[in-house]
DNA sequence: ATGGCCCGCTCAGCGGGA
């Protein structure tokens, strides 16, 4: 089974961009962030004529996840549990999308599609709400864990942390800056102490998001932020891992590219 | 080469992205 996350940045103007990747790779199940729309704006017909079920989890043009897959879709939650919540009125924005699929021998896989909150500056009050937003996740996925300690699941998307000072092109660039913070890598690397594994680290080097301003693609001044940890169970089925780079190319190519597992 | 911001919303300017 391939499962790729991707941060499309509006789906209404990439659709057919993602459907031929989808063609191209021979994805199984897409997690998508910032689909920047509402469920009843969703072109899911073209996901459909594709052979994709989809189920999408968007409240205005502000973030929105959605999740497609070839396999049949067995559970969708909107939000994970005691998500925190932005802005005054206070919303639980749509940043987190969590949907089970089953395989022809019943096997079940749990694929979460999360769109991390950027944080803007370290002085701005959407940055303690990203570590607030990283904690609550953690608390929630370690509980998920430990219900089943054999559940098949994964926390991918884009996670707006460079973890490591190489995930971006110039440390000296992100001088009191957010994504390179210690607290967010902190928060990040948590996860990893309750059994989660990140897998695609050791498997591949690259970039997975290249800023549409000053050349920094043809530079290839990017970071390093979307990122795919695995349950114990999923991480041992793993068996390979690519960021399709291809995809920053040309005219119309959303600022991040895919990210791609492949699963036994 | 892979190219000098791009999205949605509302209509020219802005909030958000990282």
């Amino acid at each position: 089974m391939r499962i790729t996350t991707w941060n499309v940045n509006s789906i209404r103007t990439r659709v057919d961009r993602v459907i031929a990747f989808l063609e191209r790779s021979g994805t199984d199940v897409l997690a998508m962030q910032e689909i920047k729309c509402k469920p009843e704006q969703f072109p899911a017909q073209a996901f459909e004529e594709a052979g994709y079920h989809v189920a999408v989890h968007g409240l205005n043009q502000w973030n929105g996840v959605a999740v497609a897959s070839r396999l049949p879709i067995v559970e969708v939650r909107q939000e994970f549990p005691a998500q925190p919540t932005w802005g005054d009125p206070a919303v639980v924005e749509a940043r987190a999308l969590g949907v089970t699929v089953e395989d022809e021998a019943g096997q079940r896989t749990t694929v979460w599609s999360l769109y991390v909150p950027n944080g803007r500056e370290l002085d701005n009050p959407h940055y303690p709400y990203k570590l607030e937003w990283l904690a609550a996740l953690r608390a929630e996925a370690k509980m998920w864990l430990e219900a089943d300690p054999n559940a098949r699941i994964a926390l991918v998307g884009d996670w707006n942390i460079a973890p490591f000072d190489h995930d971006v092109w110039d440390m000296a660039a992100f001088e009191g800056a957010t994504h390179v913070s210690e607290a967010e890598r902190a928060a990040f690397f948590a996860f990893a102490e309750d059994g989660w594994a990140e897998v695609t680290r050791e498997r591949v080097d690259n970039y997975t998001y290249w800023d549409y301003q000053k050349l920094r693609f043809p530079k290839n001044e990017g970071m390093r932020i979307d990122f795919i940890y695995a349950s114990p169970a999923l991480a041992e089925a793993v068996r390979s891992a690519e960021i399709d780079r291809n995809e920053r190319k040309g005219k119309g190519a959303s600022d991040h590219v895919p990210v791609i597992v492949d699963v036994d």
